[in-house]
DNA sequence: AGCGTCACCCGGACGC
DNA sequence: TGCGTCCGGGTGACGC
């Protein structure tokens, strides 16, 4: 399931083969995944624009086109990539753009829960999101001031968009064992160099996740080879690679959770 | 403010 | 083998 890292991963394998591509036609066999505006009128806007560039926004890729900007979420199970048109049809390519050079984007995704947004300003989408983590200016001090400014427990926080942009529930997971904190810990009550583990945990798995292309969980997402370096997520009852007891799945707001009991204590 | 619950989907895993 | 059923994921809406 695309988190901040798979999201990266793919901006990143999509620039070369997309930015300076004209889109001369779109295929929509869906039309839900179309959030904004009306799919008729979204064929309509689109058509004629370049992609300018690609970036990512938390979990959004943003491609900047000549006046507007297009805005896609992935959710767990969406993929983009570009293929050449005479490529085998893809029965989950719910939506297709087509470029000017017969080469055209694919935007699949099997359980529909995906969407795409054609916005003037970004803003208008990604404008309540936090802070990205893995920017120079989201410091170790930036984070104890976020976690003191609430008064919740770590995981939920952590998979908060609007407090901290792209962390889902494995990086969140992974982050919190590598920090040796509990899930259910409430964020005011973490000391200085407990805010500090977590600030380092977080940026340390994100970027080893992004060296290494991601990870796939749910095998409906392609994704890269992270998924064989889980240290809890995803393992329950196998030792913990730190001190050897089972991993524990709990539900924390009816996401599964996965953690030590022996090396992340309540 | 924070939490619980439901809805949206469907491939895959499981039980019979 | 084949059928039915459940699960899980990110997020937004809603109620407490």
């Amino acid at each position: 399931m695309p988190e901040l890292p798979e999201v990266e991963t793919i901006v990143r394998a999509l620039r070369a083969p997309c930015v300076g591509q004209r889109i001369e036609r779109v295929t929509i066999k869906w039309k839900r995944h179309i959030a904004t505006p009306g799919a008729k009128q979204f064929s309509k806007q689109i058509c004629g624009q370049t992609i300018r560039d690609i970036n990512r926004r938390g979990k959004f890729l943003v491609l900047g086109l000549t006046t507007d900007t297009l805005l896609i979420h992935l959710k767990m199970s969406g993929d983009l990539t570009v293929v050449p048109q005479s490529a085998p049809p893809d029965k989950h390519a719910h939506t297709v753009f087509h470029f000017a050079s017969g080469n055209e984007l694919r935007f699949s995704d099997t359980r529909k829960f995906g969407r795409v947004y054609l916005v003037r300003d970004p803003a208008e989408v990604t404008g309540d999101l936090g802070p990205e983590p893995l920017d120079d200016t989201f410091t170790a001090r930036k984070l104890g001031d976020i976690l003191h400014g609430h008064h919740r427990a770590l995981k939920p926080l952590l998979l908060d968009q609007t407090v901290i942009a792209g962390v889902g529930n494995i990086y969140a997971d992974e982050s919190l064992h590598r920090a040796r904190l509990h899930p259910l810990r409430r964020s005011h009550t973490l000391t200085p160099d407990e805010a500090r583990a977590l600030w380092r945990s977080l940026r340390y798995t994100l970027n080893q996740a992004i060296r290494n292309q991601g990870s796939s969980i749910d095998r409906v997402y392609r994704g890269g080879e992270h998924q064989n370096h889980f240290r809890a997520y995803d393992r329950t009852g196998e030792p913990c690679p730190v001190c050897g007891r089972p991993i524990r799945r709990i539900l924390v707001g009816q996401r599964g959770t996965h953690y030590c009991p022996n090396c992340q204590r309540p």
